[in-house]
DNA sequence: TACGATAATGATAATCATTATTGTTTTAGG
DNA sequence: CCTAAAACAATAATGATTATCATTATCGTA
């Protein structure tokens, strides 16, 4: 295992949103396993609304600040990865296998890279070499027109 | 110069906040040249709001909606980048030379990082070999502590 | 030098994403 | 069962950013 496959997944700031006491364990809730379930399912990194509106059809009456609090808990214990675009709310993946994210700028989309984190490694200590602080995670966005809106936009001439 | 170069600098978010006809010309405003004069010498990646608040002294009563329009509008002509923290409000840098950025989970700063861009191209290269879409940037973003909060942490033991 | 078209501004309302608050319901251990 | 507190739903509040609109500044031209 390299360095990064423990320091890459996720974004590295913490908003516990349960037990003060974080040597409490977690206790179970329906509404969070089924978060869990719908991240862990999907390819879509769904936004906090997303996941709303899907929860929605299980509990009617789910709140959007469960989500949040429940997104946020899963992105602390490491079990999602949360992504921010730019300019848009932020989206949140299941999967928390280091990879890197594609952003469409047309559309928005979020699309995992086929690129292995080993290419990364070298970066990663290049950084760390004439920097006097820690670095102990690294993330690369690319950014550009995915698939689809490549179609769309040609077949508009 | 690398591709790179080119396709580096700056998110690609469009928000333009002035002429409807991109090709007229941009007129002269006094707070813009002060705010680009700002960003092209400070070196703390400031958010909007501080640059509000450097730009009040000139200005007593600029608007903070102009600071907006203005940083917007010189990401939009690449005369400076917007840097999204994950947890915090936009950063802007008027060094549009290719760089990457580093940001301290504790104090939340934001530094340059001493990293050849050359050491990102491969990385680039590999991103767009099996996508379908086209990759234009990338952007790598470090995490970690400043060497300020390294020092403070180890202090207070 | 004044004039007119419109870009740019200041003030502020509106929007959007997210977090905080509060009272109620669930969970899980005794 | 009973109880403490975790987790919830509902919703108010916050923070960042954008939109609106009436006024002012810029700049080419009369």
């Amino acid at each position: 295992m390299s360095t990064l496959e423990h320091t890459l997944p996720g974004h590295p700031h913490m908003t516990r949103a349960a037990p003060k006491d974080p040597t409490t364990p977690l206790r179970h809730s329906r509404q969070r396993e089924s978060i869990r379930q719908f991240l862990a399912t999907t390819r879509e990194h769904p936004t906090a609304d997303l996941v709303y509106q899907h929860m929605k059809v299980e509990f009617p009456n789910i709140s959007l600040a469960t989500v949040y609090r429940n997104l946020n808990l899963l992105t602390d214990i490491g079990e999602a990865i949360r992504i921010t675009p730019p300019d848009s709310a932020d989206r949140f993946d299941g999967n928390t296998m280091p990879h890197n994210h594609f952003y469409c700028t047309r559309c928005k989309c979020i699309l995992d890279l086929d690129l292995d984190m080993e290419e990364i490694e070298p970066l990663y200590q290049a950084a760390s070499a004439n920097f006097d602080g820690i670095i102990e995670s690294s993330n690369t966005f690319f950014f550009g027109l995915c698939g689809n809106c490549v179609k769309t936009a040609s077949e508009l001439v």
